[in-house]
DNA sequence: ACAACCTACAACCGAACGGTTGTATGTTGG
DNA sequence: CCAACATACAACCGTTCGGTTGTAGGTTGT
């Protein structure tokens, strides 16, 4: 059971840092945490199709790193601010292992 | 000139999250945060074959997020945890760009 | 009603990715 | 010296990625 959590947060990791991976996808979640932007808006900053924009925002989308909410016929996604502190939660979890490393050389000089 | 900085945060960006978007190499890292391991003690953790696990370790490298130092015939690798914490730096960046909208908000409450 | 608009998604393409096997190079211990 | 070991890297292969164009459906304003 316990695995199955691990593989869990492990796909969602995946998720997560895949997400951020990709410039134009970074920039695009930089726009919608300072406020909403719909998708055509967003499209408008990049060099490139309206189609290509609407994927990278699918996958932050799936990342949970945005979410979108529906206002007549446009599409309004706004960045999740939770999503990007459980990512830093990842990080600091791994600054926790470094530490754990930390403190057994301390120990062993103590013993030393 | 700023211009160019930036774009180097970028790409530094983008080697970071792709290093740490599989769940292999955020495995090695781990590993080699607790403490220094061989690239052929590493391999023997995984599934795979050697040199997968060995390209791994070199996309980490690449990043900054691992340090190889060669004794004897061996290569250790040792996780950085600068890096790590330099990419917890940018996560904490965007979430001021998600309080600047709180801050914007309020004010706008404010003049309300 | 209907033309313009906003969005979603399928199909396709070249490049990059994650894996494999095989080969080469350096290092060590007996 | 040389066999075993540790590493690096090239070549290859199927899959995924980031982009394109094209098509289709829902919403709006006149």
């Amino acid at each position: 059971m316990l695995v199955l959590v691990i593989e869990h947060d492990e796909d969602r990791a995946d998720a997560f840092f895949h997400a951020l991976s990709d410039r134009t996808r970074r920039d695009i979640l930089r726009r919608v945490l300072a406020g909403e932007h719909s998708v055509t808006a967003l499209a408008a900053s990049y060099d490139m199709s309206f189609a290509a924009v609407q994927k990278h925002v699918a996958v932050l989308e799936r990342a949970g790193l945005l979410t979108k909410r529906r206002v007549g016929r446009e599409q309004l996604a706004s960045g999740d601010v939770d999503a990007v502190r459980s990512v830093a939660s990842m990080l600091s979890e791994l600054e926790e292992v470094w530490r754990g490393r930390i403190d057994r050389i301390e120990e062993l000089i103590q013993e030393g």
